[in-house]
DNA sequence: GCCGTTTTCGGCCCGACTGTTTTCAGTCG
């Protein structure tokens, strides 16, 4: 049983007691310990095995008993009691902005909603406005946000489609025959959302490997089963396809399954050109022959091309550049990253104390990390009141006199106020050596009405960074309206770096922004913006963004050492 | 539900916004 599979049954367990209306606080504390669970970085059946589960927070007694409920039988019975009590598709109601438990239940009473599409009907029809307590306008605000759930639907998270892949592999990669399996597609390329999960492997007796992997414990139904591939819908909500290859055709069978389609039509093309013939069985030249390919980088070779980065292969101009240089683009990889810019303690509403923090930045190697608690009046994530940020600094001053192999700056993530400006005085500001500018309020401004306040920020003398610029949760939330283009440009104007958010929930700069602030010359800082430690985990997804959008090391700010990094901060101000 | 300068039960994060009201409930960050 996976970290998240245990996570997710608390936040389905928290969502339909909620419905219920029952006591709050308990709803919290299975909210609470569905994030807590998330967050750790040690699988929970090993904590559970070795006793040390109950030393959690958030774990008391009652979730204790829960989670061994899951590990020893797969179930939980008060879940599973919940699920058989209240309709399906209650939930998915209360998916929708604006919709929470007392509004679903208002509309299960009265409408007999069954669903997101029950539930349009009747809207369209005209018959919400007639349930008491709800009128014309949220008629109207339920018809357009179930058609944005309906654009996104099918599409799961990258960060969640290479958990399912990872565990998938494990499963399989130790199987009879199984020489090798790894992820393809779309989750190999790194794209920020992922239709189906892909995987090939590379075996001479697939039936044997079909037949296993058919009988994972999370697959709820065979979709098709042909001599060479299975396609499979999971329990996770996601359709998975398994490819097997004999090791001959595994390679050409890699680059085919990694795509993208345009990357792989424009490598036929150039083989075609050359007189030879690309499929995903191998390629072959017009004599029938196939040539000798024991890697993709054969591939590439053979057609005249250095090896391209699954991240690159989006036919975005990758093929014509690697022709003309003769050479890939350079692009930043996770280990020109020095430090992590962007991090939240148990001072506000991260989990995790400063201390275990440190620790787990030392065992990456990093050579610095910064700080970066909410300001005072982000009152919901506990923002630091201006005393407890100055103690904080005074803190962090002692912690960086134990270390000589890391450096622990102190920063803000302060808030940019809804009519502009700042969360926190300039004096106080100034003394810190790190300051995050974002917006995490009043999303409904307009389009210039939000472009001007977030300049505000980037013209502020002691902002460093503008953190997460467009504000979009993937799958949750829009980006708000603003103007990328006029801030990016401003940036450049006042030294400012753009954040590459790696939360797999924001990606924020998307990789177009990220290109688009490359042209207008600026740096970025990749961070994780981690509220716990195994988010810290989560670099890869914004170094993905940045590879995706072509980024060298040298455009990003935390690749630099220490040095270096200081002085940058320090000549912020034009 | 969990937690505790705590041992048995009370406290647990708050304030703004919105649409529906006509004084406020529900939702959200």
């Amino acid at each position: 049983m996976q970290n998240f599979e245990i996570a997710w049954a608390f936040r389905e367990l928290a969502d339909l007691l909620e419905f219920k209306g029952e006591d709050f606080f308990k709803i919290r504390a299975y909210r609470r310990a569905a994030k807590v669970i998330a967050g750790l970085n040690e699988p929970v059946e090993l904590l559970y095995r070795q006793g040390e589960l109950n030393k959690v927070p958030g774990i008391g007694k009652n979730i204790l008993a829960k989670i061994a409920e899951m590990i020893n039988t797969g179930r939980m019975r008060k879940l599973d009691e919940l699920r058989a009590e209240i309709p399906p598709g209650v939930l998915e109601i209360m998916d929708l902005p604006g919709i929470g438990p007392k509004r679903a239940s208002l509309l299960y009473e009265h409408l007999k909603v069954a669903g997101l599409d029950d539930l349009e009907k009747m809207a369209r029809e005209a018959r919400v406005r007639a349930v008491p307590g709800l009128g014309a306008k949220t008629e109207q605000d339920i018809i357009r946000n179930i058609e944005m759930l309906r654009r996104r639907s099918g599409r799961v998270l990258l960060g969640i489609a290479r958990e399912i892949a990872r565990d998938l592999v494990e499963f399989c990669k130790d199987l009879p025959g199984v020489k090798r399996i790894e992820p393809t597609g779309s989750v190999r390329r790194w794209r920020e959302t992922v239709g189906d999960i892909d995987l090939l492997a590379m075996t001479d007796d697939p039936e044997r490997l079909f037949s296993s992997f058919l009988g994972h414990p999370r697959v709820k139904e065979t979709l098709a089963r042909e001599e060479d591939r299975v396609k499979v819908f999971t329990w996770w909500g996601v359709t998975v396809e398994l490819l097997a290859a004999p090791p001959e055709e595994y390679w050409p069978a890699l680059l085919w399954s990694t795509g993208s389609r345009e990357h792989y039509r424009q490598l036929q093309s150039l083989a075609r050109r050359k007189g030879l013939e690309l499929t995903r069985y191998g390629l072959q030249r017009e004599d029938g022959k196939f040539l000798l390919v024991q890697a993709e980088e054969d591939i590439y070779r053979h057609l005249g091309l250095p090896f391209i980065p699954p991240e690159l292969r989006e036919n975005r101009g990758e093929i014509e550049f690697c022709l003309k240089e003769g050479r890939v683009p350079r692009l930043v990889q996770l280990s020109h990253i020095k430090g992590d810019l962007h991090i939240h303690t148990d001072w506000s509403d991260g989990v995790n104390s400063l201390e275990q923090i440190v620790a787990c930045a030392r065992k990456k190697g990093y050579q610095y990390i910064a700080v970066t608690d909410h300001s005072r009046s982000l009152k919901i994530a506990r923002g630091l009141s201006l005393e407890q940020l100055d103690e904080q600094r005074r803190f962090i001053e002692k912690i960086n006199e134990k270390y000589d192999d890391i450096r622990i700056l102190s920063g803000i993530e302060v808030d940019i106020l809804p009519s502009g400006g700042l969360d926190c005085p300039a004096q106080i500001l100034k003394r810190l050596d790190v300051v995050i500018a974002s917006v995490h309020t009043k999303f409904n401004l307009d389009r210039r009405a939000m472009t001007e306040r977030i300049l505000s920020a980037v013209k502020d003398e002691h902002v460093n960074i503008i953190g997460h610029l467009t504000g979009r949760l993937l799958g949750q939330r829009e980006a708000y309206p603003v103007d990328v283009e006029k801030i990016l440009a401003a940036a450049g104007e006042y030294g400012k770096f753009m954040e590459i958010n790696s939360s797999p929930d924001r990606l924020d700069l998307n990789e177009e922004h990220a290109r688009l602030a490359k042209e207008y010359g600026l740096k970025m800082v990749i961070s994780t913006d981690a509220h716990d430690l195994r988010r810290m985990d989560e670099m890869p997804y914004g170094v993905a963004v940045a590879r995706r959008a072509w980024l060298q090391p040298e455009d990003v700010l935390n690749t630099l050492e220490l040095a270096e990094l200081i002085k940058m901060l320090k000549t912020k101000n034009k």
